[in-house]
DNA sequence: ACTGAGACTTGGAATAATTTTC
DNA sequence: GAAAATTATTCCAAGTCTCAGT
């Protein structure tokens, strides 16, 4: 099998070369070694240096013993550096890694090249879990876990700076001021209009003040010394010189160093979030009751940490604290938590989405969604079947129609006193359902905030026989056309949802009364095994991306799409903006994208007029084929504008990472550049991708199907 | 069946880094 | 070469779903 993310050594950014065999980036290799060494030596010296050295070397020890049962090739012992240096060479070598990349090494040292004016595509180092067999007892996530725990934000540092109350200057104390200036902080956001926010802040802080403080409102309150010495602060850090940055910057990595890396049996994984949050004040999406509040400092008493009975376990760096307590469940995937001052929510520390923890759930989230493909017709035939009887069965089949073909959210309940007010399909309320018609039949219009209080609103409608206006809606992406061969059972969800929505209930009732997302899934288990409401948006995210990507196969203008990587691009794009419209997966526009716009409009005003000299010109011109040329040349550029523009506009208010990141299947996307002429894959995937999705790459050839 | 604790995935915004443009 | 635009990364909020206890 040729794979093409692993045996190139070039890694230059493709850019030239269109589509020669050549593999683009899989530059994988080098950094890989170099960064592996490094960390290691960081985490071992770590290791070593900060915490107990008995009880590390006695860690080691028995880790070591235990390895050697789990594989035996691994037997030296002198230190652990050797150890985990040897392993992770190893590793993939005397693995099935011979076959293909006998080349390999030899690359990797091969590469003496200049340096490239371009950014390099440097991967990340990862476990490569899916090579290894796995011998962990049902249900245990390690055998072996040890790390340095979490790193504190540094404490508050008083600035002096005076607040004015009603005129007056004020003085805080420290306390007082620190909650002063993260109020100050936010004044340019737009919580500082709220007044959920000034409610919620004002109670905290006049707490704080005391009674008989002089300052005795928020209305009078003057944070804008505090806010003017933030704004200088900043300004004074944009202002040091490079090197200054540069050394702020590696001093902060190499207090961090000893966090960034773990060891989880017996190789390294990269941690993910190992910085306490910060105190500040809470910023809850839409109309939160608690934005506003004070997020309280964390303390080590506030965390409790996880690790193997066999690690050293991680020390805590403040002085005179402990953790809360130390556990050594290894059922669990955290290395840490804590519960936030908020709501009390659960903050976990885990590994970073390249990890072999995350890769291997990952994995099986797509695995199920493609097990749900090969149980879909059945399901959809039994949810057919259900929505024409009545009662909890009708209304829990109407419920999966909706969520089978909206891709909508379960929507578990809320308590809308500690969170705001969003809904999925199972808490969808009257008041966000609007039946219509139009001149193909029954309409349904949605409008609801979904997770994070983004909007969802969608026409749900039957495709237009009128080829126009099939055209106008699918462009609309406010509008969806029932799938084809829904029809029928369309028109009957639409009654079924005429009487859940009659006029006996208020708009503020349930739609679906009887419905909790707990007994839909109870409903789902029976279906199929390990079935939720949630993998419905994976199943129908994915699939809709293998479809779409293999339109192309056999495409009218198939060889259009494939002049150039950014043709080709642009059909992988209109494919994944399919699955995010499908999703509603949205994203703010640019404060600045009318004028951005607007820019464009002048620059190919500009060119229409260059062009039109040029034509003019040309009559005149001796040198007529040059001319020709020219001109050409100039429509080409701005054609290339417009589609930049029709892309800018298109893209706008729509977010393409969110389904890349956790709903598709990345081994479809694999498998797609792989089948045309390798296309490179950090077009589509940017690094962090890659290395989540190492797996993928290695595992998909170019003609796996989802 | 119901509840709340617990664990893990999903999500957009903020921020940082990089590239493009003028 | 600076400002603007774009892209990648970090941050942390907000979902889903399981499970244990009643």
């Amino acid at each position: 099998s040729r794979l093409t993310m692993s045996e190139s050594d070039d890694d230059k950014p493709l850019k030239s070369s269109k589509k020669e065999p050549k593999p683009e980036e899989d530059d994988d290799d080098v950094p890989l070694k170099k960064a592996k060494s490094s960390k290691k030596e960081n985490v071992q010296s770590q290791v070593k240096e900060e915490n107990a050295p008995t009880a590390a070397k006695e860690s080691k020890k028995k880790k070591k013993t235990k390895r050697k049962r789990g594989d035996d090739d691994d037997d030296d012992d002198d230190d652990d550096e050797e150890d985990f240096d040897t392993r992770k060479k190893k590793a993939p070598a005397k693995k099935e890694k011979s076959s293909k990349s006998s080349s390999k090494s030899a690359k990797t040292d091969g590469k003496g090249q200049p340096k490239k004016p371009k950014k390099e595509v440097k991967v990340e180092p990862v476990y490569e879990w899916w090579k290894d067999e796995q011998p962990l007892a049902q249900g245990k996530k390690w055998r072996f876990l040890e790390h340095n725990g979490v790193i504190f934000p540094p404490n508050y540092e008083p600035h002096g700076v005076k607040m004015k109350y009603d005129g007056q200057i004020i003085s805080l104390t420290p306390e007082q001021e620190a909650i002063a200036t993260m109020y100050a902080a936010m004044s340019r956001t737009d919580y500082a209009g709220k007044d959920v926010f000034k409610k919620n802040f004002w109670k905290e802080f006049s707490e704080k003040l005391g009674k008989n403080h002089a300052i005795k409102d928020l209305e009078n309150c003057d944070f804008q010394p505090i806010v003017d010495h933030l704004d200088a602060e900043r300004e004074k850090k944009k202002a040091l010189t490079k090197e200054e940055k540069l050394k702020i910057k590696q001093a902060k990595e190499k207090t961090e160093a000893p966090y960034v890396t773990v060891v989880l049996d017996s190789h390294l994984e990269k941690n993910g979030n190992f910085r306490v949050e910060p105190a500040g004040l809470f910023r809850g999406r839409g109309e939160h009751p608690k934005m506003g509040q004070v997020k309280g400092v964390i303390q080590p008493e506030d965390i409790t940490m996880n690790c193997s009975e066999d690690a050293c376990p991680p020390r805590c760096s403040l002085p005179g604290h402990a953790w809360q307590s130390l556990v050594h469940k290894d059922e669990q995937t955290w290395l840490a938590f804590y519960k936030d001052t908020i709501n009390g929510e659960f903050k976990y520390v885990f590994l970073s989405a390249g990890s072999s923890l995350k890769g291997q759930s990952d994995r099986e989230k797509f695995e199920k969604a493609r097990e749900l493909k090969k149980h879909v017709a059945r399901i959809r035939q039994r949810i057919t079947q259900g929505l024409k009887s009545s009662g909890l069965e009708m209304q829990q089949n109407t419920a999966l129609w909706l969520i089978d073909n909206l891709a909508i959210r379960a929507g578990n309940e809320k308590d809308t006193n500690e969170e705001a007010d969003t809904v999925g399909c199972c808490s969808l309320r009257v008041e966000h359902i609007t039946l219509g018609t139009d001149e193909e039949g029954p309409t349904i219009y949605f409008n609801f905030l979904g997770k994070d209080s983004i909007e969802y609103k969608n026409l749900v409608k039957l495709r237009p026989k009128d080829e126009e206006k099939a055209k106008e809606g699918e462009e609309n992406p406010c509008v969806s056309f029932v799938r084809e061969g829904e029809e029928k059972n369309f028109r009957r969800v639409v009654e079924n949802m005429r009487s859940l929505t009659s006029n006996s209930k208020k708009p503020s009732d349930d739609v679906f009364d009887q419905l909790n997302t707990s007994s839909l899934n109870t409903y789902l288990k029976d279906l199929m095994p390990g079935l939720t409401a949630k993998v419905f948006r994976t199943y129908n995210a994915s699939f809709t991306l293998d479809q779409e990507l293999y339109k192309l196969e056999d495409h009218p203008e198939k060889s259009s799409f494939l002049r150039n990587d950014a043709t080709q691009l642009k059909f992988y794009n209109d494919a994944n903006y399919q699955v995010a419209i499908l999703c509603n997966h949205s994203r703010a526009v640019s404060k600045t994208f009318d004028s951005q716009v607007e820019k464009m409009d002048e620059k190919i005003k500009g060119l229409h007029e260059e062009l039109a000299d040029l034509k003019k010109k040309k009559k005149s011109a001796d040198n007529k084929e040059q001319m020709k040329k020219k001109i050409a040349n100039l429509e080409e550029r701005i054609s290339k504008q417009e589609t930049q523009k029709q892309i800018k506009l298109k893209l706008a208010g729509v977010a393409l990472s969110t389904s890349k990141v956790n709903y598709l299947d990345p081994r479809i996307t694999v498998a797609w550049c792989k089948r045309f002429g390798n296309f490179p894959l950090n077009k589509v995937f940017n690094k962090s991708l890659i290395t989540k999705f190492k797996w993928a790459i290695d595992e998909a050839d170019e003609d796996w199907r989802f």
